[in-house]
Parts: structure tokens; C-alpha cells; sequence
DNA sequence: GTCTATAATGAGATAGAC
DNA sequence: GTCTATCTCATTATAGAC
């Protein structure tokens, strides 16, 4: 995946659009174009997150957008632009939740640090809720997050959104585990990223695996056992030897 | 992906090849079409490794393997039992390697169940130990085998080869950890996958988060971190309230 | 902003000579 | 078993009419 400027759509340049007035289609005043936008931005999501960004073509997205193929070239100006702005859409959202919960938790916690529980349900709540809401949306950015976490390729386009949240947390992490070392912190927080990940990519093999006493989109399960036992695993490495 | 059957190669109809004495080109006695074979399998490990399965074409390949293009479908009958190959070739390794790791804790447990350090410590070790080795094609494999463990596309795939070790080791955890209900001994399988997986798929992304202070590919460092957390996360399991 | 049409390239797979 | 050549279809992206 080659990382390229973005062309086409010239909205940020500051003004107005060049064109006349913008022509409306629906009574809260959106443009026409900008359903188009998002209804190709909704497919993106869903395909991406179903079979991967090299494993959907646009032609498949602006199908399943009921929108013609010029156009997501025309909206996005190219295919890794649109991941981009796939992601950001709702990266966005879960950093400023994330921040706001661990801040929560912090005034709960009054001059003491917060405990290591309070601290990792503020990191996985934010999201993880909107899956047990069944919001299919963020089930697809949930799964699509979760490849792209993976790819080695992705990771500088993953980054640039997601570094931010994580420094706050291991920062976060470190003050509520004095005795674990900076290293152990680190790498806690990449143990923490992994087991969110499985729960998130939704593959559908805890189900095989259990024989279906365990289900891959009972998301409200998974968390009650994900909090104790990330929560376990990082006390466990103030422990640890070394 | 469709999953197709294998056309092509015809090596397994019982017999000996219906042509000739085989054409030899070494003093082990390896036919000639042995070596071009190789030679694509550890091609398509390392480019699926890099950029996953759909991110990488048959032609780039064959050529990183300096091989012709037709010959990967002479050998593999199509670019999905490629994968196949790719992926069973070392699995068996793996498994065969952890189901001896658990029987040797076992032994030396005695009367008793392992230790869950033991059990974590007989499912990680064998893959990890190649990759604190530093054997490439251990480290393309692991990269791949972590992409392909979080796409929903390919649990299929995957589970054929995996699941056995998967559901010996459950069972192991099961009885190291009576107290457990079910549901977390499957859950918390789910997220010693995804801790591993993190540290497996070497994205770098850690030298970042850490400037420096931890790396992607020192696994040994990794692994001191991983079978603590892992561990003290599984016996926090035992006390979660439900 | 949307459409038709097409450029330009790449994909997986195969036929047939050697 | 290997190679050349090619089939057939899909890919991203763009040009230009409306």
C-alpha cells in the first residue's frame, strides 16, 4: 500500500465551494453529494472489515453503496485514502470516550491512582459497548481495526491515529503499577491490545472451539472475562521476576 | 476465497510417477522439481507473511522465488492451496512440538495437573523459541499464521490445522484451573492467542509506543513478560465474580 | 455530483511446445 | 518439470459528457 496525497476532493481550502449554492435533498440540509459520501464510506467499512483492504475491490464497495465505481475515486480520490478516512471517522470518536473514562476514573479515584481495573474497563468500554449494542457499523470498524492491528503493512496509517490513546493509557498503567518494570508496562499494553483484538475480530472460532458455549458476538461475556483477566495479567508483572 | 479442490499435482494416486526414473539434480537424491517446489513455498510464506494473502500476487512470487510463473500453479494447483501448503508445512511442527511440551509437564507434575505457567509455557515455547532464533521463515510463518488467526475469512482455514493443539491445551487448563468456570477457560484460550499474536506479529509498533525501550523482534525479552501475564491473567479467571 | 466509457495495468489460471 | 504465450477477467483510476 503505497501512502499518497489525497487529490480530489477540495473541501478544506478554507471558503465556501466554488459552485453555487449547494443543492439539498433531505430536510436537514445535507448536500446531495454527501450522502453519496457516506453511503460509500458505510459499504467501505463493512466490506473492509469483512474481507480485508487488499481482499475488496471499490467495485465491490460501491455496489454494496448502490453508487457508481467513479465515484468513490471521485469522494475519496483512492482506495487507501478512503481506508483512512474509514477509520478516522470513528477513531476519533473512541479516543475522545477513552479520554473522557479514564478522566472519570481518575476523579473517582481522588489523590490515588485509579485501580488497574478502572483504568483497563475505561480503555475497553468505550468501544467494546457499541458491540454489545449490536451497532453493526462498529462491528465491521471493530473487525477492521482488529486486521489492520495485525498487518505489518498498516501499522503507520494505524499509528498516526491510534499512538495517541495508547501513550495515555500506558502512562495510566504505569502509575497504578510503581513496581512493574517500564518494559513490562509496554509490552502489557500491547497483551491488553491482543486480547481486545481476538474479542473484536469476531472469526467465529471460540464457537467451534466450545462447542458453542462460548459466541463470538456475546461481546458482554467476553468483556466480563477480558477486564479480570487483563487486569490479573498486568498485576501478575509487578511480580514477575527479572 | 473460494476453497477449491487441488488440481494438478498428481503424487498421491498410490503409485510411482507414471514417467520415467526421476530426473535427480543434487546428491540427496531430491528430484529436480522438489527444489523449484521449495523454493515457491518459502517465497509464498515470506511475501504472505509481508503483506498477507491478498496483498500479494502469484507473479511477485514466483518471481522473489526466481522461478517461472506457471510453475506455481503446476506445483499447487492454485494460489489458495499455496496457502494451504504454506501453512501446514510448519503447523505440524508446532503442534506435534506442544503436544510433547504438555506431555513432559505432565511427567514431571506427577499426580497433580501442571502448573498453568507450565501448560502456558508448553503451548508458547516451541513456535517462540524459532523466532528468538531468529529463523526467518519461523518469523514470516508466525507473521502470516497471526494475520490469517484475526481475518474472519480464513478461521476455516486455520481451524483445520489449529484447532487440535488448541482443544488439547484447553483441556490442560481446565484442570489447572478447577475453579474456572467453562466459559472463561475458552475465553481466556481466546486471549493467550491474542497476547501471543501481539508479540508474533512484529509490527513494530511497540519501538514506537516505547521509543526504544522495548522491540518488536526481541521475542526472548517478549516471552519473559508474556508467560507471567498470561498466567496471572488465567488465575484471574478463577476469582472473576460471576 | 453523477454517469458512461475507457485507459492502463494486473490478476489467476491454462494450453502446448520443449 | 519448465517455459512461452495467452485467455479471461478484475483491478484502480481518470477523461469527459451531462
Amino acid at each position: 500500500m503505497k501512502v499518497r496525497t489525497a487529490p480530489a476532493r477540495k473541501r478544506s481550502s478554507g471558503g465556501l465551494p466554488k459552485r453555487g449554492p449547494a443543492p439539498r435533498d433531505d430536510r436537514n440540509g445535507a448536500r446531495r453529494g454527501d450522502t453519496t459520501r457516506l453511503a460509500i464510506l458505510n459499504a467501505a467499512e463493512r466490506c473492509f472489515g469483512e474481507g480485508g483492504f487488499d481482499g475488496v475491490s471499490l467495485r465491490t464497495i460501491t455496489e454494496v453503496a448502490g453508487v457508481d465505481l467513479a465515484l468513490a475515486n471521485y469522494h475519496f480520490g483512492s482506495k487507501d485514502n478512503l481506508l483512512r478516512e474509514v477509520i478516522a471517522r470513528r477513531a476519533r470518536i473512541v479516543h475522545d470516550e477513552r479520554i473522557r473514562a479514564l478522566e472519570e476514573a481518575r476523579r473517582l479515584a481522588g489523590a490515588r491512582s485509579p485501580s488497574v481495573e478502572a483504568i483497563v474497563t475505561a480503555f475497553l468500554e468505550p468501544l467494546l459497548r457499541r458491540l454489545i449494542n449490536r451497532d453493526q457499523g462498529w462491528q465491521h470498524y471493530a473487525s477492521l481495526v482488529s486486521q489492520l492491528d495485525i498487518s505489518p503493512k498498516f501499522t503507520v496509517l494505524t499509528g498516526d491515529v491510534l499512538d495517541p490513546t495508547a501513550l495515555h493509557f500506558i502512562n495510566a498503567l504505569r502509575l497504578a503499577l510503581p513496581k512493574a518494570a517500564p518494559r513490562a508496562i509496554y509490552w502489557g499494553y500491547m497483551f491488553l491490545l491482543g486480547s481486545m483484538v481476538q474479542v473484536m475480530s469476531a472469526t467465529g472460532r471460540i464457537e467451534r472451539l466450545s462447542h458453542g458455549v462460548c459466541e463470538s458476538d456475546d461481546i458482554a461475556s467476553a468483556l466480563r472475562e477480558l477486564v479480570p483477566f487483563v487486569s490479573g495479567g498486568l498485576r501478575a508483572l509487578q511480580t514477575a521476576p527479572r
